[in-house]
DNA sequence: GACAGATAGTCTCCTTTTTAGACTAGATCG
DNA sequence: CGATCTAGTCTAAAAAGGAGACTATCTGTC
């Protein structure tokens, strides 16, 4: 049973938000349409290690849940840009606070690793 | 070559930090230990939906990168304790702002998923 | 005119990840 | 004695993901 048409199994808000934002690639996509809306091969660039498939799906969901939109110019070559909703800016003001907080911890995030490497 | 040694591509060190907690299960086993400690069976039937392994495997990354500690009581049968320490909780503080944001928009992303549907 | 690019995806294999479920040890309960 | 409890690990089978080929159509080069 595909996973695209299941409902979360727990009625917790929060799980179905997060059952679609919390995967690889979601909030990495979202991060990288901060600034300015861009198209699908400027994504491909931008994140680097992510398939071509996986953008598609990511941004096909992230459009779905209205968090981005996508509008195709009908030229040749295609061109299609993606950019942030107003509800895809607001999600950013919470997701800056987690960035911010990795910003300042990620130092002591390595060193447990560290730790816990040598123990 | 196992993920576990991998060092993350991109010099970016939220990127470091997404590419551990940004998976299916880390938020979640966080968010369920937010209120008290638990058991691994605890959580296991908490999170639900989660696999004996995947839990195993989530739990022992948040335990290398310091998110949370684990007490083992030399008891039969075995008793095992996992609890956030002081990263895990500050972490928690802007985790807890996206699930506000959560709970406050999952009205608009549902609805955001119907008229995507229907059209 | 022929031919290489460029774009946004999709499709097809093939590899990797995740799952479900069996299995373990040692104490306690009936 | 046999069933039950726990925290995992192990294995086989299913699902997800990656790499790269492929499409259609226009532009630019030779």
């Amino acid at each position: 049973m595909p996973a695209e048409t299941d409902e979360p199994k727990l009625g917790c808000p929060v799980r179905g938000v997060l059952d679609r934002i919390g995967d690889q690639w979601s909030l990495l996509a979202l991060e990288a349409l901060d600034d300015e809306k861009k198209r699908f091969n400027e994504l491909l660039r931008e994140i680097g290690d992510i398939s071509k498939q996986m953008l598609s799906k990511t941004l096909k969901h992230l459009e779905q849940d209205g968090f981005i939109s996508r509008t195709v110019y009908p030229e040749v070559p295609p061109r299609v840009e993606y950019e942030l909703t107003e509800l895809g800016q607001s999600f950013l003001v919470p997701m800056r606070a987690l960035i911010g907080w990795a910003d300042r911890n990620h130092a002591a995030i390595k060193s447990a690793r560290r730790r816990y490497e040598t123990a």
